[in-house]
RNA sequence: GGGCGCGUAGCUCAGCGGGAGAGCGCUCGCCUCACACGCGAGAGGUCGCUGGUUCGAAACCAGCCGCGCCCACCA
């Protein structure tokens, strides 16, 4: 350790040097494309987007897939992280625009060649910054290695697949109802539409009849879209209307003749139990338009301007078509009733507009054959989702999918490879068709497309690699749970099908932080907390917590193995509120850690010729019942803390790490060791072992340590797990450890009430069984000076002890010394006496309930009465 | 409208059939030779409500009340 030894640990100090080393030894992060993938270890990182910044589910994911990918690769597992960005073509393509209004052009006025050069400079500005801050965290993702989404080589693996997908005839063309984006100008699937709660008008139409008197009544929230209408339906039951089924109403403002059609899609009950039929602007509409023949009439176009079919509403923008149409209608008397209306309405997750919904020449894939071979393999157990609530969402999901709309109207993304010449030829391929004329389609692919094929793209299919070979499938992918559709089932449908093998073994989809008062982390409602200002200090969020007790200002520079920790130790198998005492928690551990450490290291380790010599964790040799007992202790936190990573149960993990870091190791083993001579080597072991177990959750602090003990050699990151011991465990240590913290534990509190100053040594006679070994370490932690036993048994008179500490197995005397408030020490007698009288009805009652004795399990029963027992010697000697 | 889940100490959460736990906060005592971002000792809980199952329920079942999330094309 550097002199002079900071007796507190500094991430901000030691956290940049110790990540230099990780990243200048290439071989930690970057393994050679050797061996099977089911032998290796591999995971492919949720490419973030490229211009993208960390924030706390990148915190969260990054910690939870690095803690694998470190677990294993001190397993002796072959290990990669594969590394990546994704061109995320709106979200990219948003943010430059924005960026060209801001510079007072567009991207219209650019052009798509100039345009796409702005996004490719921009991305190299820009494109780098999440990665860096992924090394921050101390993420050793293959960083010899980065993948982009529309590197040349994934292109090729897209276009491929495009061209593969559309000869099967899984990729067509067609006019069909689209989710319309007005912002985005694009087509978006129904995954990136979310449901917004609107209050809207619900208007009541006269829509008169052609023949004789009279009108139908329908009710609609957008009246502009009547100028599409092409049909009235009615509920085939519905007896009011049945006579004027094949009927004909005129539209008004239009005088289109509708036909009244009976379609059992309509609910009678509902507003007036007449609908008006929009085929081109309603998804419903559109399917009883398509069923009955009807014509699809646009007039909203994808600029969100009523087209040349609105007649004299042409070029209005909708919402004003609306008003004026409402107008209209209300000159002629026709609308017969207004009422408020409040319904979830489908908008764009990207831009937040009102989605539009029209029908749209678009490129679409069907899902069917692919989906059914998806859901098989979750079925059987080659893929497993983690946890159970998630699969069953998968499964719900692939059972009722729908085509998938393919194409976007955009710049930024894999240009569709179709070309077009004239209006009949045209060309699907990788290549561009030969000959001139050809006219390439202008739309790109949906950036889910190319995502889709991350896990086997990354690796260099369609060859056959040696990447490939030693890393898929990777073994574990971790993500969150609202791309499970989005993103992780299609991966599966495409990895099946295409690489021939699912993309990954297990899913695991971990929680969904939020802001600390239970609201959506968000920069707009200011609860977004950024995971460098945990790491490095910074600024807390203008809104944190909803009780008004955290205090304001600045995050302290936590560290990085402190977020680590606090994010997995808040993950669970559901969302998680934002909890900056776990933060706390995992920088009190790393320090705990270091001063541990610096005891050993400082004291024990440097003065005894037993240290380990060249190995940094030299076998153990217990000399006494402690030692056997911190063994046994170990090797059940390295047991649970194996078990929990493997099981995801990251807060297990954690938690229990720091459980045995504290209330094992440092609150006991290491205060029973004081002034001992001989438990140096005892103390390297168990601080290597425990540097060792804990270097996957907190790796910076554990590297850092490491880098003192005596004969560590490179890298702890690339050092080996230590392997299970089951020998070590040993029950008989452990149930002595158990009763010496007990007694230890019964004495202080006991000192606490009668007064005795810490520092006193108290005359004192041990009357219990299974004390022998650690006789004198309970005395020491005690602060006791135990005499011959018989001093003072029970009638011996010579010496009245002036009280009795119940301990587990038996009594602790104190015997006569002015140290002791004897009015106290009489009141916690008399209150000791009287918890175990109660304790003993409590048990008498118990096993005198006969339906107790006979029907509960015998051990159950035993363990009641060995309980009632010892519990009156207890009293007994008291 | 369907599905999933949650309500345990002031706060954030663990426990998920044999007499309630952690971290933080709070109170008291300690500069004990690794750590005062420390150590020790405490206070604090009809485990949402009501019924049921069971010898025994915080845990299992049902209903109710409150709160989340996901899915869903009803004008």
């Amino acid at each position: 350790m550097p002199e002079p030894l900071a007796t507190r640990y500094d991430p901000a100090q030691a956290e940049p040097r110790v990540l230099e080393k990780w990243l200048a030894a290439t071989a930690l992060y970057h393994p050679e494309p050797e061996g099977e993938a089911r032998e290796n270890f591999s995971i492919a990182v949720p490419p973030p987007n490229v211009t993208g910044a960390l924030h706390m589910g990148h915190a969260l994911n990054g910690s939870v897939q690095d803690t694998l990918i470190r677990f294993h690769r001190m397993q002796g597992k072959r290990t990669k992280w594969i590394l990546g960005t994704d061109h995320a073509g709106i979200a990219t393509q948003t943010q430059v625009e924005r960026r060209l209004a801001q510079e007072g052009t567009s991207r219209a006025e650019l052009g798509r060649e100039r345009f796409v050069e702005r996004v490719w400079e921009w991305r190299e500005q820009y494109g780098s910054t999440i990665i860096e801050q992924f090394k921050r965290l101390g993420a050793t993702l293959d960083y010899a290695e980065e993948r982009f989404t529309l590197d040349p080589a994934y292109a090729r693996a897209v276009l491929k697949v495009f061209v593969e997908l559309h000869e099967r005839g899984w990729i067509y063309r067609d006019h069909y109802m689209v989710n319309w984006d007005p912002g985005t100008r694009s087509a978006i699937s129904e995954l990136e539409v979310e449901e917004r709660e609107v209050e809207d008008v619900l208007y009541s139409v006269d829509y008169p009849l052609a023949a004789g008197q009279g009108a139908i009544t329908v009710a609609t929230v957008r009246p502009e879209t009547m100028l599409g209408d092409s049909a009235i339906a009615v509920h085939p039951d519905d007896d009011r209307y049945s006579r004027l089924v094949g009927e004909t109403a005129i539209l008004p403002l239009v005088g289109r003749r509708l036909k009244i059609i009976a379609d059992p899609y309509v609910r009678p009950e509902f507003g007036t139990g007449a609908l008006k039929i929009t085929p081109a602007h309603d998804p419903n509409d559109f399917e009883i338009g398509r069923s009955h023949g009807l014509e699809e009439i646009l007039v909203i176009g994808e600029d969100g301007r009523m087209t040349h079919r609105a007649g004299d509403y042409e070029g209005m923008q909708a919402l004003e078509a609306r008003a004026a149409i409402v107008g209209a209608l209300d000159e002629q008397g026709l609308i017969v009733a207004r009422e408020a209306y409040r319904h979830s309405v489908p908008h764009s997750h990207r831009s937040g507009e009102r989605i539009e919904p029209l029908i749209s020449l678009q490129w679409f894939m069907r899902m069917d054959e692919l989906a059914a071979p998806a859901a098989e393999a979750v079925r059987d157990g080659r893929v497993r989702i983690h946890p159970e609530s998630q699969r069953r969402r998968y499964d719900r999901w692939l059972a009722q999918i729908r085509p998938w709309c393919i194409s976007r109207q955009l710049w930024w993304g894999h240009q569709i490879p179709v070309w077009y010449r004239g209006k009949n030829e045209v060309h699907v391929g990788e290549e561009a068709p030969r000959g001139s004329g050809w006219e390439r389609d202008p739309d790109v692919l949906d950036t889910w497309f190319s995502s889709a094929l991350w896990p086997f793209a990354t690796l260099g299919w369609p060859e056959d690699t040696p990447a490939l070979r030693a890393f898929y499938p990777t073994s574990v992918l971790s993500t969150a749970g609202e791309i499970l559709f989005l993103w992780v089932a299609r991966m599966v449908m495409m990895g099946l099908h295409f690489a021939g093998e699912v993309p990954f073994d297990q899913v695991y989809i971990h929680s969904v932080v939020q802001a600390p008062d239970g609201r959506r982390m968000s920069k707009s409602l200011g609860t977004g907390i950024d995971p460098l200002d945990l790491i490095d200090g910074g600024d807390r969020p203008p809104v944190f917590g909803g009780d008004g007790s955290r205090p304001p200002g600045a995050f302290p520079a936590y560290g990085a193995d402190a977020v680590r920790f606090g994010m997995l130790a808040m993950s669970s198998t559901q969302d998680v509120r934002f909890a900056e005492d776990k933060v706390a928690q995992g920088s009190a551990l790393a320090n705990k850690l270091w001063n541990a450490s610096r005891y050993v290291l400082l004291g024990a380790a440097g003065t005894a010729g037993e240290a380990g010599g060249r190995n940094a964790r030299p076998d153990p040799t217990p000399h006494t019942v402690e030692d056997r007992w911190i063994l046994s202790r170990l090797e059940r936190a390295k047991a649970s803390t194996a078990q929990a990573i493997e099981a995801f149960e990251f807060h297990r993990a954690a938690l229990g790490l720091y459980d045995f870091v504290y209330g094992e190791l440092c609150d006991w083993y290491l205060e029973w060791v004081k002034g001992r001579e001989d438990a140096a080597g005892m103390l390297l072991h168990v601080l290597g072992e425990t540097l060792a177990v804990a270097h996957p959750v907190i790796p910076f602090v554990t590297e850092a340590i490491w880098e003192h003990l005596p004969g560590a050699e490179g890298l702890l990151a690339m050092s080996r797990w230590p392997a299970p011991a089951p020998d070590r465990i040993d029950v008989a240590a452990e149930a002595a450890g158990e009763r010496a913290i007990g007694a230890v534990s019964a004495v202080r509190s006991w000192r606490e009430e009668v007064g005795a100053k810490p520092g006193t040594r108290l005359p004192a006679v041990l009357e219990a069984g299974g004390y022998g070994e650690v006789r004198d370490a309970v005395a020491r932690r005690a602060q006791l000076e135990f005499a011959a036993p018989g001093t003072a048994a029970a009638g011996n008179g010579r010496m009245e002890p002036l009280a009795a500490i119940a301990v587990p197995g038996g009594t602790i005397h104190i015997l006569p010394t002015d140290a002791v408030d004897l009015a106290a020490a009489e009141h916690r007698l008399a209150e000791e006496r009287t918890r175990v009288e109660n304790e003993i009805v409590r048990a008498e009652g118990k096993l005198a309930n006969e339906g107790f004795v006979t029907k509960a399990p015998a051990p159950v029963v035993q363990a009641e009465r060995d309980k009632l027992a010892r519990l009156r010697e207890e009293l007994e000697s008291l």
